[in-house]
DNA sequence: GCACAAATTAACCTGTTGGATAAATACTGT
DNA sequence: ACAGTATTTATCCAACAGGTTAATTTGTGC
């Protein structure tokens, strides 16, 4: 009752406000980067005054590494249901891969807010203590996934499990954060549909051809045409 | 004479001026990102007066366009000389991967500006006419490396030429440009030699165990260690 | 030396921005 | 109903930023 009432009213709703403020902020500062988003225009987006930002945050800083913890907190949650450890170990790969790439898709603000960090340094980061103790639960998930798939005999190689999430995650957040810029001097559209899935063929088959020695089929999918060169396309 | 008296007083040099003013922002931009970066500041970096700036190139948007096609420019001319064509492929591929990888390490400023121009959108790149001209030919020396492999047989699949370069470029730009954040979250220096160099085995195994089906032995160095848990470690 | 254009400087202006102050309003327990 | 606290609003401001105007200096061709 009290609650409805508060959801009616959504003034007067700290925790709703302290929600909506986060909300607002993620998108201003995917949409502008850190210099680029505007204080007023996060308070207008969370349909609050200025002052409440501060009141219930912080100043810009602060809020960018909110809404940074959150966006960690956010994956490396989902991650943990992906449930890796009863499939066998080119599957639980294969899953990762499908999974980050699509929840990539899911959250393109995410992507935008790690570039800026990076572009900050990780100014705000190094000060999280949150962010670092969630993560080496996720790098042992997935060293137990390589270190089983190398005692199975499926990987021929062992592999740094961290070296090959870096790889994952690279292959899957380039081609989306710099999906503008590659569609421009490409001259393709690589956000169609098609482009996407054929895009996660590549990657499924390019690390899992390298951990398993066996080449998958679908590596080479579409590219025959692809081997011509213009003027063989046109003669 | 004329020259060497343009030279020596370094005012009344339009053509050198235009160069540090370039010079000048490509830092700013890189280091503050497009929002975040200075009139003011490129002015005094570059020993010139602000109004020189909208004198010799233009606005803000038009200084930052003028950066972006050099560091295109750059990047692209260097790779025409790697001389792709008289090795054999594995090796061609190897060497594009080296190249890629110490280029953006050598210009950091690259990796920043292009995620600035993405954050963006492209914006500024779709209205450059001659970005989109430099990308063929490079396309071509990729394809042709490729096709040779293919029908070589030292390559088992024909892969898309854009979709393997977006991959190599993909390994060594999201290390690098996130090293920042990888480097909290995961709490180890991945910028130390020994991180680098390892890194660059990984990738360069990565793609030929991919593309050749033949393991590389230096996918897997250095990881024994890695493949135990931090609990065994001090066990 | 002189006219003319190119290059450079200095000063200014207007809108904006992050952040602060202080007053008002609504909810809580009593 | 009331006192006290949590939440919210309205307003202000000083610093700054991008861009412009207009005057000044320097080099060039004659």
């Amino acid at each position: 009752m009290a609650k409805a009432k508060r959801i009616l009213k959504w003034q007067r709703d700290p925790e709703g406000m302290r929600l909506r403020i986060l909300e607002a902020a993620k998108q201003e500062f995917a949409t502008h980067g850190l210099a680029g988003a505007r204080v007023d225009r996060i308070a207008a987006k969370a349909g609050a005054n200025k002052r409440m930002l501060y009141y219930h945050v912080g100043k810009k800083d602060d809020l960018y590494l909110a809404v940074l913890e959150g966006a960690y907190e956010k994956i490396r949650a989902e991650e943990r249901g992906l449930d890796l450890e009863h499939l066998d170990p080119p599957q639980a790969i294969a899953r990762l891969i499908d999974f980050t790439w699509n929840y990539f898709i899911r959250n393109p603000e995410f992507l935008a807010l790690l570039n800026t960090e990076n572009l900050a340094r990780a100014r705000h980061l190094k000060r999280s203590t949150k962010v670092k103790s969630m993560h080496s639960p996720f790098v042992e998930m997935i060293r137990t996934v390589v270190r089983r798939g190398v005692e199975s005999g499926d990987f021929q190689v062992a592999v740094d499990p961290v070296q090959l999430y870096i790889s994952i995650a690279a292959l899957c957040f380039f081609y989306l954060s710099n999906s503008a810029t590659l569609s421009v001097i490409f001259g393709r559209d690589l956000l169609s549909k098609e482009a996407k899935d054929e895009r996660l063929d590549h990657m499924v088959a390019l690390v899992l051809a390298a951990l398993t020695g066996k080449s998958v089929a679908a590596f080479g999918r579409n590219t025959a045409a692809r081997l011509r060169s213009p003027a063989e396309h046109t003669a």
